[in-house]
DNA sequence: GGAAACGTACAGAGCCCCCAT
DNA sequence: ATGGGGGCTCAGTACGTTTCC
């Protein structure tokens, strides 16, 4: 490569074509002192570019699809010199590090829940099946508590749950559920032992609001539609555990995979429900 | 569950303590009728909000926990059935999946970038040291002309590649690379034959913007400091490979690791040297 | 005196429209 | 074809003032 001497200057909306940016952002750029043009013209305020700053706007270009900020880029190109270019770089791969398994826990969680939606849209055509099966060992963050089961009281429950999750920075993976530990056959809708809890991403340690989920053997079944009306499938699930030498040994589980979070008609809910069993011998 | 007549209604600062959110940002989601209160007080204008609320509060948490803009959400609450919430959901893990990518080929960029970087901050107190190795293959986009060889030319054509590598949505990962094709024993400053290229991802089909890289056996050297003294590192490298029954086969490259993008002291500059060569048979 | 209301400004990285030259 | 200005975006936060309980 060769120097030349020559000097030519390059007008903003030339600038504009040749580096592919708009107009108003070079505007921009000259606001917030992050490219000032070479030369401004005394009498029309005309922006003029050197074309040394061609690289300039290289380098902001390259920076900003490094994803850096315009006032980080500024600070980059103010202080030119390697180290703190190195230690920048550094610190913004590991930002992009945490982000991308923040963004893959996300769009596990996102694609567990339209799985979910999606397969059990088929079997709405089916008549109501119940399969025993091992369920397997998650995390849930977990609320217990003794008290009035009813919809306001679930409200609050699920409000804490939130914050719970919330507080000790835990990603749920999963739908709300509510653990039922009476004895269905005496249950007191005034004062039920019920635990409202929710899956949780097991890459963290659990502590008290974490605790295991699942590694026991559930009769599973789906209840699609109202509430109102899932005495009937738990009475269909019990028949159906008698005929099959299985015995319900409590703690039922419901988890409200589709429910007024996202649907305003009660028709379309559906409900998981896990029976925890041992088989007869 | 059972339903429950009576109704109660929350102050502001209730919600805002049960939800943890802070009260200015329930003021604005009413501003923006994301969440209107249940009733407001005629007289004074107190917010109250009743306990069906705190569930689309829940809801409004959780969609934002899946990075769903207000708007959004608004919409989604809105015309709250199932097929628009899972067509959204959808659109929204696969708007996720592609922001993984690309940061994912971000942190690789830099995390090449900052390999290069430090590895060969160490060879710097080493003397000069050449090795021949296969260079694997890869994709660059490139754009090829025969022109004046000089500063200025060069940033016009890295400003045009940049174009190429955007226009196209290509990433870039790698540094700016020059090919000279000319006959070293009979270059023409302004009239030489030049590829300026740059490596990007293999994650898509290449066309005419991007070609195979690489493939061949190569002399590498690095070559650190001004560009000025790049001859005599030249003169080194073709000595080399004399003494060590090579040929150069023409076609030399340049890639320019640490240039005037990352640091404006040319002391600091590193170029990587690749000499295409044969063995002498 | 704490809780509620409201208006305004600020944040970052621009985009868009209007009017003047 | 340029210049500038103002307003808008997004999802709030912060400050200050005033009124209410």
């Amino acid at each position: 490569m060769k120097k030349e001497g020559q000097v030519k200057y390059y007008k903003i909306g030339e600038i504009s074509k040749i580096c592919n940016i708009p107009v108003r952002t070079l505007h921009h750029y000259d606001d917030i002192d992050l490219l000032k043009p070479a030369k401004v013209d005394s009498i029309n305020n005309y922006r003029y570019y050197s074309r040394d700053q061609l690289l300039e706007i290289n380098t902001i270009k390259y920076f900003k699809a490094a994803g850096f900020s315009l006032n980080q880029i500024k600070k980059l190109l103010e202080r030119n010199d390697l180290e703190y270019s190195q230690q920048m770089i550094k610190s913004k791969s590991e930002e992009i590090e945490t982000n991308i398994l923040k963004l893959t826990a996300l769009r596990n969680k996102l694609n567990l829940y339209l799985q979910k939606m999606t397969s059990n849209d088929q079997s709405l055509t089916t008549s109501i099946d119940i399969c025993v099966k091992d369920i397997p060992v998650s995390y849930v963050a977990y609320s217990r508590y003794i008290g009035p089961c009813n919809y306001d009281e679930f409200y609050l429950r699920f409000t804490k749950l939130t914050n719970i999750v919330e507080n000790n920075d835990l990603q749920m993976i999963g739908t709300m559920m509510a653990i039922y530990y009476d004895d269905y056959r005496k249950f007191d809708y005034s004062q039920a032992d019920i635990e409202v809890c929710v899956k949780v991403d097991e890459n963290r340690k659990y502590d008290n609001a974490v605790r295991k989920f699942g590694g026991f053997l559930g009769a599973v079944a789906y209840h699609y539609g109202s509430y109102k009306t899932m005495n009937q499938t738990y009475k269909k699930m019990l028949d159906w555990l008698e005929k099959n030498n299985l015995v319900f040994v409590g703690g039922a589980v419901e988890n409200y995979i589709i429910d007024v979070i996202t649907t305003s008609y009660e028709d379309e809910y559906i409900t998981e429900i896990i029976l925890p069993v041992k088989k007869i011998n």
